[in-house]
DNA sequence: CGGGCCTCCTGGTAGC
DNA sequence: TGCTACCAGGAGGCCC
C-alpha cells in the first residue's frame, strides 16, 4: 500500500501527534528489517529523547530524534503501516508490531507490518542517504515543476509505467498511483517514455500532481476519493468510471496494472 | 539501459 | 468445511 500519498498521511499522522513528547519506552520486534542500527542501538537513541521533526522523500519517511542525535528511517515496503493512539484511545491492535514508542503522556506510535519487506534504519545524514540509494527527485518538493520532471524523463527508453515506478527517476510512485496516473491522462501503460509527445509529458505531470493530492486529502481513502478515479475501481466491479468497460489486468514490468482498454489506447 | 524473472515474507482468498 | 495454490500497492539481483 504504502506509496508517497500514504506516506505523507504518516507523516502528517506523526506531526500531529507524536512530536515533542518524552520518549519513555521502545519496543522493537524487527529481525530483517533493521538497516544500519541494531535493536539494542535503536532503543538506546530511542528511550528518554524526543521526536523533533519529520521529512519525507519519496516512500522514505525520516524522524530526527533529539537535537543532534540523527533520524529514524522508515520505510513501509508492501504493508506497513503507521499508527498513533492517544492515553484514552485503543490501539489498532499489536499484531506485527515492528517498533513502538510509548511516550511520557501515554501515548502511542506504532509501526506494524505484516509482509516484513519494509526497512527501519537509522541514518546522520537525510540528503547523503538520498544520494546514496540514488534516489530521484520528489513530485511534492518545491522545486520540482515541469521542467525538472521533463528532465527526468529524458533518455529514458522503458515503458511510461516503468519509468515512473522507478525510484532512481522519481522518488515515491508505485503500483497503484502510476495506474491512476495513466488512466487520467488516457495513455497506455506500455508506451515508450522516449516517444511521449510534449504535450502528453505535461499532462503527465499535472495528473500526477493532482492524483497526489487528491489521496491526501482523501486520507488514502479509495472511498473519499473522486468517483473518477480509477483506484477504487481496481478491486470490486473492475470497471471503468469513464465508459464502463471491463478494466483489463495485464503484468506491466512484472506488476499487475489496471487499464481501460477503451479509454488508454494513446501511445505517445 | 531495459525487460523478464526470481526472491525476500506472510496472510487472505479463490477454487477445488 | 478444509486444504491448496496463488496472489499482493516494494525492491534488489541476476541474466539476456
Amino acid at each position: 500500500m504504502p506509496e508517497l500519498p500514504d506516506v505523507q498521511v504518516y507523516k502528517e499522522t506523526l506531526d500531529a501527534t507524536a512530536l515533542h513528547r518524552r520518549i519513555e519506552d521502545v519496543d522493537v520486534d524487527a529481525d530483517g528489517m533493521l538497516y544500519d542500527v541494531t535493536a539494542l542501538a535503536l532503543v538506546r537513541r530511542l528511550k528518554g529523547e524526543e521526536l523533533a521533526e519529520s521529512r519525507r522523500h519519496g516512500k522514505h519517511l525520516f524522524v530526527r530524534v533529539g537535537e543532534d542525535n540523527g533520524w529514524l528511517r522508515l520505510h513501509f515496503g508492501m504493508t506497513g503501516e503507521l499508527d498513533a493512539w492517544e492515553k484514552n484511545e485503543e490501539s489498532a491492535g499489536d499484531e506485527n508490531v515492528a517498533l513502538r514508542l510509548d511516550f511520557d503522556d501515554g501515548s502511542h506510535l506504532a509501526y506494524r507490518i505484516t509482509r516484513k519487506f519494509g526497512e527501519i534504519g537509522w541514518v546522520d545524514d537525510v540528503d547523503a542517504f538520498i544520494e546514496e540509494r540514488e534516489l530521484g527527485p520528489d513530485p511534492l518538493d518545491s522545486g520540482f515543476g515541469l521542467r525538472e520532471f521533463r528532465k527526468v524523463l529524458e533518455g529514458r527508453r522503458g515503458m511510461i509505467k516503468t519509468t515512473l515506478m522507478t525510484q532512481e527517476i522519481l522518488a515515491g510512485l508505485g503500483n497503484v498511483y502510476v495506474d491512476e496516473i495513466l488512466f487520467q491522462v488516457g495513455l497506455h501503460p506500455e508506451a515508450a517514455t522516449d516517444e511521449l509527445e510534449d504535450d502528453t509529458v505535461k499532462e503527465i505531470h499535472r495528473a500526477m500532481n493532482r492524483v497526489i493530492k487528491a489521496a491526501v486529502k482523501a486520507r488514502v481513502d479509495a472511498d473519499e476519493m473522486p468517483a473518477s478515479f480509477l483506484l477504487p475501481h481496481r478491486t470490486g466491479d473492475q470497471h471503468c468510471p469513464k465508459c464502463g468497460q471491463k478494466l483489463k489486468r495485464k503484468a506491466v514490468g512484472g506488476r499487475p496494472t489496471y487499464f481501460c482498454p477503451e479509454d488508454q489506447q494513446r501511445e505517445r
